[in-house]
DNA sequence: CGGCTTGTTGAACGTGATCAACTGGAGTGG
DNA sequence: CCACTCCAGTTGATCACGTTCAACAAGCCG
């Protein structure tokens, strides 16, 4: 027998609701209503999805894709803040607090995203409580990992600081096998600098001095296998 | 007629849940369960509140004084995440999602605590979701702070990371005279080092260079009137 | 007053940025 | 299917800036 997985838009759709963090005490009834509220809509990889200074009318939920959250220097460079992926949420400064976002948003892959209309999100948390709880969760732990990037940015040695983001690429897109970890790099090498705030240049070539110490491999640009993972960890 | 500011214990205690943006949706009668809750407890300059890797039972609540959140890069140096006031809560890592603290909190006067155990207040958000909306609101913005600082240590102009870091001071320890705003400086020159991650000499050499521009001027090691702010604006 | 911590100043050093030239690879069109 | 283009990535050489180390000065506490 055959296991089917629906690809169908309207059951793609149903998963807005489902699996996302933040609805997920709801029961089924709850889930419905969720779902009677979102919009769909899809970005190209490129495209970008908020504006800093703008304000939207809309929760957006990631269902499929990744996007990163920037902002600009006053050097005019970009400062990759977090990398957001399916069931992540952003525009939260739009929604739950009144403000116009203090981040861009950009599409790194084609990417669908589930909107909810400001008014009906406010009521979603009225009548259901947990929700609230569930978004201070995701928040705590947001704040936790935009506080170890600050950690990590503090540090003066770029070694460890490529260490740390290699790490959380690891956990976040990599996947085992037997020898170490293969990771599908979001980013490209500019966004990987821009993400720990050095140049281009000085992620090729760390890269590299890994490589030779044979703690990865280097395979084409979109990929690195982590092949010693511990002498990685505590570099950091 | 003389207005006099009542400075006895018990008022002073009461100030514990008055004045704190989590419950500032309460009524006195609620207010007066929340007092019920709460226990006290004095720290003096340099004591640490909080452990890193601890779990504590309580949520603390600052009633006066000031606090830096902090924890070691890898290199052992510290590196300064947050500076709390009165009105701030700590702690949120035990109390709201159930996680060990994952930053340091040291006193950087003498302050006094106010705490909740954990299982009252759970209670107490229970029956008051409005406190909910306002943790939630405090936390997008604490984000919002950390994304900042992010910003600006990936910053490599140390100018300008030092000029968002005296912006920020203005605007929370500053007060407006004649020629400036008078800073009361929340850190010593270390702290201020260690909070954009840069040497305790760096700091020194460049508060320097801002008072030969006549854009600020130092006065003794506590204070700093920022004389010029739009100069300092427009290097951020 | 003396001892100790905190801050300042100077000189040399090292590391990442910058600038520039080159390479490779993906995408396009003939 | 190959040739061409163009952008991303690499590599090398130089430079600039903040760190480091060291000595000294100033505050602050008893």
């Amino acid at each position: 027998m055959e296991i089917i997985t629906c690809n169908c838009s309207d059951c793609e759709h149903r998963s807005c609701a489902r699996h996302v963090p933040i609805f997920s005490q709801l029961n089924k009834v709850q889930l419905e209503r969720v779902l009677s509220l979102i919009k769909r809509r899809k970005y190209k990889k490129g495209e970008i999805i908020l504006f800093e200074g703008n304000e939207s009318k809309n929760l957006m939920i990631i269902n499929r894709g990744k996007v990163k959250a920037y902002r600009y220097t006053p050097e005019g460079k970009e400062q990759i803040l977090s990398i957001y992926s399916s069931g992540d949420f952003i525009g939260e400064m739009n929604i739950l607090i009144n403000q116009h976002s203090t981040y861009n948003a950009e599409a790194l892959e084609n990417t669908h995203i589930c909107m909810i209309y400001k008014e009906d999100f406010e009521k979603l948390i009225h009548d259901y409580p947990d929700i609230s709880l569930n978004i201070i969760e995701e928040l705590v732990k947001r704040l936790e990992k935009t506080q170890s990037m600050l950690q990590s940015l503090g540090t003066k040695d770029i070694e460890s600081r490529i260490g740390t983001m290699l790490l959380d690429f690891a956990r976040n897109y990599g996947k085992d096998n037997k020898e170490g970890v293969l990771i599908n790099l979001p980013l490209n090498r500019e966004g990987m600098a821009n993400y720990i705030g050095v140049t281009r240049e000085t992620i090729s070539r760390k890269l590299n001095a890994l490589q030779e110490e044979s703690i990865i491999e280097i395979i084409g640009n979109k990929k690195i296998l982590v092949k010693n993972i511990e002498a990685l960890s505590q570099s950091v």
